[in-house]
DNA sequence: GCAGGTCTGCAATCCAGCGCACACTCGCGC
DNA sequence: GCGCGAGTGTGCGCTGGATTGCAGACCTGC
């Protein structure tokens, strides 16, 4: 199935976007292959902080009416003309987070791994009119409804207590962005931004026996959009980084190899 | 009283800073005129929508104890040397909260005016080490210790709830100066924030009677620090607005002619 | 009403990073 | 294993905006 049979998922409010397919902020849609998914790790539910504090029974509660999607790479989770009326928990795979301005150009907000929970401004009131998300890889995502959201979490106490840490880390990790994309130059904001990605998607049993510790998997186009940054300045950084030592890379993948290397670059003011 | 004479407002943590009173990203300080301050208007924790859910009598109890200080332009209100212990709630005055690079450049992450509560992300186990708070003019501000909040507040789901909604407003306002910042030219963001900035600090009775409507209390440093731009560089914007007849200037002032020719402005992509 | 500091205007110069163009090469899919 | 497309290296002109330096205009306090 073609993501192209899948009308919810074009976007008809972008200035210049006239034809589904052809959006200029996503490039790599690809057909998408059912039995490549990852199985059930784990419950929607498990795993995600957000609901650590509930008892088992609540959980199974809410488990019950928690459908799943799968999306495959370049499909929209969510989008203007399909916006957000659920909280998401991403069970595998990995999705993009992104704003649209009109010419095309993106930035990504955010790029998330399996257990992350995103349309959290749904919980406040918010509208997030204009944030985008779309899978990057082929991905399985439960999504509670509106009406899940406000009958069983915004009414919990604990939960509410929850939403409001998992906001103010957000708050935090905003500030921080912004202040670097203000200050810093692009090869400071590149060394930090690899750091976070390094110690975030954290090692593997798998990766960690061959030896690859530290691996992120990026490719310089998606980097670029974290940094708001063109793809030829981020591959040049990345170029004189690998020339230092501090990096490894390969197609889509980059290993921090001097992590004290890059701290210091990212100190750097320009 | 100078502020010369408060030791606890120096900062002695920045790599160039050497000594107090010539803090770069702090140029416009002056003496404390004590005669200047505003009467209370109200107390503390009236007006402030966080706490809008406790009774009568809960705000009674929570008003006993809460100190009230008074802050000169230039004054910081909190720091690194005196990390943020407290929630603050802004009485009367304003208050610029910024960050500081090494080189001593700034970036203004919001200008707060009465009612604003700040130092929240202590609420939700967050650090702030990076924050700075500055008064602009001289400001009378409330503060709870952290024993307050923990006990009266974390506690309370209503005010979790409160808590929740104001950092989900943050966070949708830093992803839209992030975006903008990333995606647009400085003139764009320049017409965008003046038009917030108008609506934000709305017409007093006064101004509305002098026909001042839309008129911005705020200096081309001010805005520049805002942006993410130098002074000289918002000031050429400014020129130009005023030339097209969207804005009037003045001293430490601005008024919105044409906001509908700024918000066409703040569309632009480059 | 005078003095000093703040705020704003202006111009010349410099430069990081963008835009564009193109060549290459890796590796996935067939 | 072969081919094609996604991912990457590179060069160069261009430009938005930073830098620097200064000059005048406006307040505010004395």
């Amino acid at each position: 199935m073609s993501i192209m049979e899948t009308p919810s998922a074009c976007v008809h409010h972008l200035t210049h976007a006239s034809t589904c397919g052809d959006q200029p902020w996503s490039p790599q849609r690809r057909e998408r292959d059912p039995l490549s998914f990852a199985t059930d790790d784990f419950t929607c539910l498990d795993e995600v902080d957000l609901f650590a504090d509930l008892s088992p029974a609540e959980m199974e509660g809410l488990e019950q009416m928690v459908p799943e999607r799968r999306f495959g790479p370049g499909e929209l989770v969510f989008s203007q003309s399909e916006p957000v009326s659920a909280l998401f928990v991403l069970k595998s795979g990995r999705v993009r987070v992104f704003r649209v301005a009109e010419d095309g150009k993106t930035l990504t907000l955010a790029i998330l791994e399996p257990g992350a929970v995103f349309g959290e401004m749904l919980l406040v009131g918010q509208r997030m009119y204009e944030n985008y998300a779309e899978a990057i890889e082929d991905s399985v995502i439960c999504q509670l409804t509106v009406e899940d959201v406000e009958r069983h979490l915004i009414a919990d106490p604990r939960i509410a207590l929850r939403i409001a840490k998992l906001l103010g880390d957000q708050v935090a990790r905003l500030e921080e962005r912004l202040t670097d994309l203000a200050l810093r130059p692009l090869a400071a904001r590149a060394a930090k931004t690899l750091l976070t990605l390094a110690e975030s998607a954290p090692t593997t049993a798998l990766s960690a026996r061959l030896g690859h510790g530290g691996t992120i998997r990026i490719t310089h186009e998606q980097l670029a959009g974290l940094l708001g940054a063109t793809r030829e300045g981020t591959s040049k950084v990345l170029s004189e980084f690998a020339a230092q030592g501090y990096i490894r890379q390969a197609r889509g993948r980059i290993t921090v190899k001097d992590s004290q290397g890059l701290r210091s670059t990212a100190r750097t003011t320009s």
